[in-house]
DNA sequence: TATTGTTATACTCTATAACTATA
DNA sequence: TATAGTTATAGAGTATAACAATA
């Protein structure tokens, strides 16, 4: 017999690196990965994309669109430019997606008044009602989301993801 | 005067919701927004990407591959569809980053000991020292990413995370 | 019949350059 | 000159359908 048996999925705590040339995986070990906040971050984001999607599909607002609809309603004036600014989004590809919010009769532009180049943003009565909604149903998401996370757990990693990408 | 001051950027601890119809905004209020761990997640996951990328561009690896070459080295002998399956990849995706890491002599295709439709993905020689080398890398380049969290907050944040994405 | 790996392809997301009008 | 918004376009990432070889 050359072919040796499986290979448990017990590895020696050190590593698996060193194994014979035609081994076969059983169990994949992924605890590397595991330790690399970013690999987690990901694949946590996704995991959440994952559940908002469909549930959100019902508004017609996918995640960049629900959080661009959400600060306008807390931001009413807004500019494109703020929100670029605060959603980390490239001018351009917030222009068609303004457009088709505001055909869908959710948001309007008003001039700015102080600044004839820009466009204050704001919520249609519409686009109100809306957004009370998908917040709410957002806001319901979490728990189904997260839903091995107590609330003191969902308050501590909130804090600890936003130490990583806010400044300061 | 119909325009009025400039809002203040202290807002009522309620909301900004209401405002008049030509207001702008002088500082953009974000707290909804980050009352949702996949908002936190997505931007998390982002700012790391970010840090990581340049830095990972010394050896030829986005995230995406670094993954894929990682798990490689630490379970020789994995499958293209065990890796579709570990890291949530579509297989017709991953066809051409394993012809490329390949074609770089990073990685090698062997024949699997017992189905002859699939083949074992192993590390050459080469694979292995540039593996090193990224490790290693990417494990100081979380310090630097999460500059602000002590170890024992690394520790948690990454153990808050794995509870949102992994089932169970 | 089910699965591995593959091709072809379409769709979405993100990025860059350049233009206009206002400041 | 600098900035807000826009256009056009390119590139990366992700998705589905269908096929050949093997189980």
């Amino acid at each position: 017999m050359v072919t040796p048996e499986p290979a448990k999925s017990l590895r020696p705590p050190g590593d698996a690196t060193a194994a014979s040339p035609a081994a076969s995986v059983d169990q994949v070990d992924t605890r590397y990965l595991e330790t690399l906040i970013g690999y987690n971050a990901r694949r946590a984001a996704l995991a959440v994309i994952g559940v908002f999607l469909p549930r959100m599909a019902a508004f017609g607002l996918k995640p960049v669109a629900f959080s661009v609809v959400s600060l306008i309603a807390h931001n009413p004036g807004i500019t494109s430019r703020q929100l670029c600014a605060a959603l980390n989004i490239l001018p351009p590809n917030l222009v068609g997606l303004i457009n088709s919010l505001a055909q869908r009769g959710l948001i309007e532009r008003l001039p700015h008044p102080r600044d004839g180049r820009a466009m204050g943003l704001h919520l249609t009565e519409e686009g109100r009602e809306v957004m009370a909604q998908a917040e709410k149903t957002a806001s319901a998401l979490e728990v189904e989301a997260a839903g091995r996370l107590s609330a003191a757990e969902r308050q501590t990693l909130i804090t600890l993801l936003r130490k990583v990408y806010l400044p300061d």
